[in-house]
DNA sequence: AGATAAGCGAGACGGTACGTCACGTCTTGCA
DNA sequence: TGCAAGACGTGACGTACCGTCTCGCTTATCT
């Protein structure tokens, strides 16, 4: 068991207060004001911060909002064997249409629009961000493989690409509707051609 | 048969050099420079002419873009009936990748980059760009459904989806390589979920 | 006498109308719209002509300006001996100051404006739009000298000067009014000191 | 006697020597290369900041030069009374044609070019640069008026305008040298008419 | 009568300067 | 040392005029 060591830095301690807030702040604009509003100066200002704090934390908006969608994200990302595997990715589905379409989602589109112009911060939100959920999703496939619910020479990457690549093709053309039957049913699509 | 009918426009005509030179250095900007190095300015100095006049026929940096891809995508986008309707999706497939890995990806990128951070822009591109091409597949698809290769209450969009989404997806994120391959299995697995 | 030698030009002959309604423009343009409002395009398209032909006649707006000028100047300025040297100078003052309040007295300054910023150009206003006008003065006062009305040492020059800068310098800078009764105290005072 | 209250306004104070480098800059691009070459950007280059910078604090080119002049003006600007009202004049006089004749009468002449293209900056130059000076001389002239030297009705304005506007005229036009001579004879000519 | 040549309108073109926006870094005073 | 305020240099933006050009058409003179 770790021991978290307290090691007192000279001079004021970070206020951690200024950290939620911004986070806050990017995401509370970017959602009523869309992408075009969210500068770093509008960020500082809603914050009641100024830039050079922001910079003190992060590198870049980008990486604001990073922080911002995994402080929501990182909870909820887990599998609760439920049933089926088939049932379990749908809910995991449902989750994910939930949150892209919520509040969140202009977060979302804002990340890959910095990562599309940015590629090491793209490599981040691949890290961190994307990342992360592919993995349980990955795990959960394991385990089916395991359970033999799943052929074992199959091509994991691939299927979770198949998986959620229109969530966020939708998320980011718009053409269409980004709903839980239309993942339910893409679910259940998309499973019975690689079972 | 039609008769073209010359219709003399006032004025000094624009110069067809010039809007290609335009293109042109775009697309060659975006693939040697990257994103970075794609400014109006940077364009048009490297077409070899100035801002106003690239602001007299297009409207942004993406709209440019735009056209260029289109002037190479126009032709591609065909399906000469081959054997099947999975190898016609497989060829089309194959198409679709080389474009988005060739010279070409980087415009794409910038295109995407572009809509989602103004979203009537993202419109032209659904309109333009997007569009045709899901259609030519529509029409593939639809004449599959009349030849009983697919059942008749497929939701094509999400077919379509289903298909393609994953290229884009790979192409933006770059968590895995976008080739031949991957498109064949893909579009095989895809295929035999809907079947 | 001279016989004007008619040599008729090959080609189309220019347009004494088109002449005409740009020197119009520009004076009506200045006096509505202010300096501002005049550029080398709105004259073209108010004269009903376009910018090529505007060029053909004169190589800058500030010559248009001069020409149009010239025309209402040019029959205005003269002598008619009056009374006395006195009592002609303080016409001319009234004639020149009328001139300035007028809807050609924003012309003027233009002319000014453009003259500043082009020495040549400022060369060809002394030339032809205030030398004449000086000349006339010189011309009277000579006669004056002559006639023992004026010492015959008098810088002539530095006279005109003094005479008519005040009326210049009221027009350019605005800080008082430019009116008839300033124009015969001015000219009073003034040709008190040199007799 | 005052005291000096020191109010620390907050946020990173500005930078004295960038508003010192800016006003010398404007003065040596007049100076040297003519109006011509007095571009906000070339301002801006030569003094090693940027154009932001310099709309920051001063709303115009002609501003800039304004606050130059008066650097170089305000201290100029008095009279001690030395020997008599024509002799004070005089000095005043040679002052200021020494001023217009110097590297700043270029900067004079385009603080007119764009007052007479630009009304309020004009009202600008006459409440900041011209009133001044002409206070100055108004408080010599009506001491002159107290010590019965003048007359008591005497329009002080137009006397004023008689005695400078022909320095300024000249300056424009230059049709004629701006010399101390000049200034002398001139100032007697004109005082000779009003006393 | 037809050829030739220039004027004319419209409007595209390359260029220069403008005034503004957002960025990321800096320098203050206060906590 | 953290923090707000805000100044600073940088780079890109979209626009306004400028002076020149290239069209199709018109209007004259010259063969």
């Amino acid at each position: 068991m770790e021991v978290q060591s307290y090691t007192p830095t000279p001079g004021r301690p970070r206020d951690q207060m200024v950290k939620a807030s911004i986070l806050a702040a990017a995401i509370a604009i970017i959602d009523e004001e869309g992408p075009a509003g969210l500068s770093v100066d509008a960020i500082a200002k809603r914050a009641g911060t100024s830039r050079p704090t922001l910079y003190r934390w992060w590198r870049s908006k980008g990486e604001i909002l990073l922080d911002a969608l995994l402080d929501v994200t990182s909870e909820q990302v887990s599998y609760d064997h439920h049933i089926s595997l088939i049932d379990d990715l749908k809910f995991h589905g449902r989750d994910y249409v939930a949150l892209l379409s919520g509040p969140y989602g202009a977060a979302y589109r804002a990340v890959f629009t910095d990562g599309l112009a940015d590629a090491p911060f793209m490599a981040l939100v691949r890290t961190r961000l994307i990342g992360p959920r592919r993995n349980v999703t990955k795990t959960r496939l394991e385990a089916a493989i395991m359970a033999n619910e799943l052929p074992c020479d199959t091509d994991l990457e691939a299927l979770i690409d198949a998986l959620y690549a229109p969530f966020l093709y939708r998320l980011i053309l718009g053409h269409q509707p980004l709903s839980s039957e239309f993942s339910d049913t893409h679910i259940e699509h998309t499973m019975k051609g690689y079972i």
